[in-house]
DNA sequence: TCATGTGAAGACATTCACAGCA
DNA sequence: TGCTGTGAATGTCTTCACATGA
């Protein structure tokens, strides 16, 4: 959603090559070695032309005869994307919504790690949930800038969500994925990532009734 | 993510009007009655251009005095996005992502509606939560069929969003919202939005590391 | 033969910039 | 003056299509 780069890596770029990655790790976890641009272009929704473009970004390049190796390119990818160390990330809310994520993330990263949750709720506070200790919002700015975390996901109320916001940017968060419904007020190079669960609904409603019956026969 | 559409709409402008019909709609809260371009541009992160394109899409016309009459604007936009009569919307998987939407759905829509929720865990099965009606996993068919429900939410695990799946679109179901982290194989004119958690936080710390500084003077 | 890497073309999306209007 | 609506220009992304190599 937010645009306007500093930089100059197309955000869908990045999200393919993670996208590629997930799949690439599924493969070899399948003791496949090698894959063709046209094998993960199906395993992706992209174009096998698409592919290799996103291959040449990162500067990897394959065999015509063998096509991808897979352990290397899964390399590849990581040093494009990846941090050098660890990269922490905190969590703000811990609902439904914040306890799903928390959940989902456990141990399926080895580069980013959630190492602080955050509730303003005093019975969630103090408590350990999946493996991470919650601690009071009023604790933000101390405890993410002791940590060096730099990345944040708001699962708070709407109401809630600006003062969270101004918060871990005070304590000198870079990125933030926001699940309120809200346009954060943020300044410019704080990157957003706003995940609006109820236009999501709405998109696809819509496009559910347009979608046409393709293909078939012709 | 998903594209290749049969019909002629660009997923990008829906994603801009339905935020736009959010914006407006607290507008007309705080008791506005009318908005210039610019304005929605700040509120939703696009350009004045773009929001006035938009608007071209959706043959709504503004006055230069006025700018756009908000009332006029959300009625114009609800009879372009919006079905004639409500949509219905089924989640499968009540977890704490599950419940999480359910909560969140609340009241929020009155052209979408939740009418039933499937789960496989016993437990779940045939209890009420935030108002939804919890069914078995098996009766999806039967179920989605004879509410006529054309749009799924599907919070379940990896291991069982493809059967979940491939029971909706025997369903009937016409557009999916899938929260899994893998790709379902679907015939194509089912239209489908894959909301992957992980790989939103890694494209996020990617860019948050790279994202520089900017405005500031110059 | 068959898949890669890539220049060039094409499709798509955004922004510019200005006429027209009150 | 300050906005809208929009043709034209620009910018970005995707696909085409082919030279290359084993």
């Amino acid at each position: 959603m937010k645009n306007k780069n500093g930089n100059t890596v197309p955000e869908k770029n990045i999200e393919r090559l993670l996208l590629y990655r997930r799949i690439l790790a599924n493969l070899r976890r399948e003791k496949k070695t090698a894959v063709f641009s046209h094998q993960l272009a199906l395993m992706s929704d992209a174009s096998p032309a698409q592919v290799r473009r996103d291959f040449m970004l990162i500067g990897y390049f394959g065999s015509p005869v063998r096509g991808y190796d897979i352990d290397q390119l899964i390399q590849s990818i990581n040093e494009f994307v990846d941090a050098q160390e660890v990269q922490k990330v905190t969590l703000v809310g811990v609902g439904h919504l914040g306890r799903a994520i928390l959940n989902y993330f456990q141990g399926r990263s080895d580069k980013l790690a959630i190492t602080a949750a955050f509730d303003r709720n005093p019975e969630k506070v103090g408590r350990v949930l999946h493996g991470i200790h919650c601690y009071p919002t009023e604790r933000i700015q101390e405890i993410v800038k002791a940590e060096g975390i730099d990345v944040a996901i708001i699962t708070v109320p709407e109401s809630e969500a600006q003062d969270v916001a101004d918060r871990l940017v005070q304590a000198g968060i870079r990125g933030i994925l926001n699940y309120a419904p809200i346009k954060l007020n943020l300044p410019p190079e704080i990157f957003v990532d706003n995940r609006d669960m109820l236009l999501a609904v709405e998109k696809i409603a819509f496009f559910a009734r347009r979608r046409i019956r393709k293909e078939s026969v012709s």
